[in-house]
DNA sequence: CAATTTTTGGCAATCGCTTGTCATTGTCGT
DNA sequence: ACGACAATGACAAGCGATTGCCAAAAATTG
């Protein structure tokens, strides 16, 4: 009787209850889990059935502390409700999940300090992270990259390998499309001054205008919210310019809406062009032109960048820089510059 | 020498480096940390500042495997890109964090096979589960809940603790709207045949009809995307009713942009009802009419009721059931419905 | 057919922590 | 001042896997 009780019957069952089921040692029920390759094929099957029997199900708790992989990568993301993110996270989750990876999510809420914290926090739990958009300073990410893998999104590729979103040449394009609409007077509405992004934009921005002799407007920082829209409008419409370019589509559909509100008509008076192509972006009032990209490819590459570094023998020559291109999509918020 | 080299400089730090320097057993670390009752003050405090020193972070994979406990809870969602999820991952995730617990985010993308896969790959890695607009048929969704403690959203009461949005009443909330406005061909445009909610949708949308000598038109079921509007759109329009209620608002934005496209102006001809309130709903053009209610607040009591039955101790009676309050948002998507 | 190499599978140590048990110490009541 | 009792901290046995090492068996070779 005692063996029986040995055994509690709500018991998840064990490796060594497998091992014991199919008549072998418990190093080899792993081996034939995790290793095919070293197990004979019959035992392999024998051992595959009285798992499948058993309905065994390996804890990755015991599997992580002995062989110090938890199978298992954090997603940083600035904040999860954005859109933008979506995609990103989309993409991560579906090629780690086809890896056999886990993904953990986790949404810092804009704050460098939640980020560094995590990451921390994090470093035993998981194998390796991608920052999308981080917003840890150089130095900060420098350290954290020192400490474990990890892999950047829109980030100076100098630091750690990353995946950039190559917005500043979207930037020409929409700079072009509105030049030869007539614009002139081209505001740049910036995002968080702690994003890397938002530099390169400015930069491309400032750059493209300076080569058209073109007078240079911006306006910003604003939080990349669409609650910081009407802001971000009231300025942009104060510069006296005709056309802006909005760091993201988030910012730009509360620009809308708040120049609706003021009787600001889109495109006729102001043209607005967005950053990301989101979730929305099609459907506001009027439809966004903007620049898209794949985004949840960005985040497919990001994964396959990481794992290849964490798995060095599956290989792939691993890079340390990815470019996803990027587009202008014009729709209806892009006009002919009103006259003067 | 031996001894530098048995701890090599590079590794995490583990209890036992933290009790070395606080002069002290692992074991009272370890209460130290997690049982601060059960541990001289002072001793603690040694202890803690040994642990700070050290940059120590406990092993989850370890303190899993020895506690039993991972301090994790997944979150499986239908479709992680839908928005409606935004907030209740937001809200779970908020939540968890508060408690100390790990939010493991899971999209099941609309499939049950999906789900009740990742529940039995999990059950070994999960403390519990939220289960935001289940899939599963009553039957596999007792056998899960028999297994593992878990909290549905959305789902009927009787098998699992459950937060529900009460759509139901929000439903009479917007007939009484359209009948108000003047409208009697009313059409309910369903979504997925699989959702418990759309089901006590549509039953609250019969009875209702019923009650007012409402002819009842019906169309669907849909799946809930935007890009399904297009058909949902010609459908309902097909029959001739003058305004739908539509199972929720990415699939009534989709039609918003089909009916637009096929000149049926919004609402002089067609007055449309959404569901949830999600991203997009505010913005979109005509804004949606729909029907809101706090689902961020639904994700935290889903985690609440959750913990409460994990952690008895912290007590507080564990409701089987939390119903979440609903609004009509009237915006500019519904009016008069047109002369005969 | 003996000698050698390759496969295969078992033993047992180990990962880092929790926790039941027990010995030690200090505090009281009488 | 002595025994009872509470408070504190140490010991050591796991938790469920992985993996280095080794021996037995099978396959290959001369």
């Amino acid at each position: 009787m005692a063996e029986l009780q040995l055994r509690s019957p709500g018991r998840q069952p064990t490796i060594r209850d497998v091992a014991e089921l199919a008549g072998v040692a418990t190093s080899t029920v792993s081996r034939a889990l995790s290793n095919p390759g070293r197990v004979n094929r019959v035992t392999r099957e024998r051992i595959e059935e009285a798992a499948a029997q058993l309905n065994y199900i390996p804890s990755s708790q015991a599997r992580g502390l002995s062989s110090g992989r938890t199978q298992t990568v954090a997603v940083l993301v600035p904040d999860i409700t954005n859109p933008f993110y979506f995609d990103i996270i989309r993409g991560t989750q579906h090629q780690l999940k086809a890896a056999g990876y886990t993904q953990l999510l986790v949404d810092t809420e804009e704050s460098a300090e939640m980020e560094a914290d995590a990451l921390q926090k994090m470093r035993r739990s998981a194998d390796g992270f991608i920052l999308a958009a981080s917003r840890l300073t150089d130095a900060q990410l420098a350290e954290a990259a020192a400490q474990q893998p990890l892999v950047t999104i829109n980030r100076a590729p100098a630091i750690a390998p990353t995946v950039v979103i190559d917005t500043p040449s979207a930037i020409i394009q929409a700079l072009e499309h509105l030049v030869s609409l007539g614009h002139t007077r081209i505001c740049f509405v910036g995002g968080p001054a702690t994003s890397w992004s938002n530099a390169k934009r400015w930069q491309a921005f400032q750059e493209e205008t300076a080569e058209r002799k073109l007078t240079t407007f911006s306006v910003g920082p604003f939080p990349p919210k669409t609650t910081s829209g009407a802001a971000a409008a009231d300025a942009a419409v104060h510069t006296g310019a005709t056309a802006c370019i909005v760091f993201n589509d988030l910012l730009a559909i509360g620009m809308l809406q708040r120049l609706r509100e003021r009787g600001i008509r889109v495109p006729e008076d102001m043209s607005i062009v967005g950053c990301d192509d989101i979730f929305g972006a099609d459907f506001c009032n009027p439809p966004l032109t903007t620049m898209a990209s794949p985004i949840e490819q960005a985040g497919r590459v990001a994964v396959s960048m990481l794992l290849s570094s964490l798995n060095p023998q599956y290989g792939g020559t691993s890079r340390r820089l990815a470019v996803m291109p990027t587009h202008l999509t014009v729709r209806a918020s892009t006009g002919a510059a009103p006259e003067r």
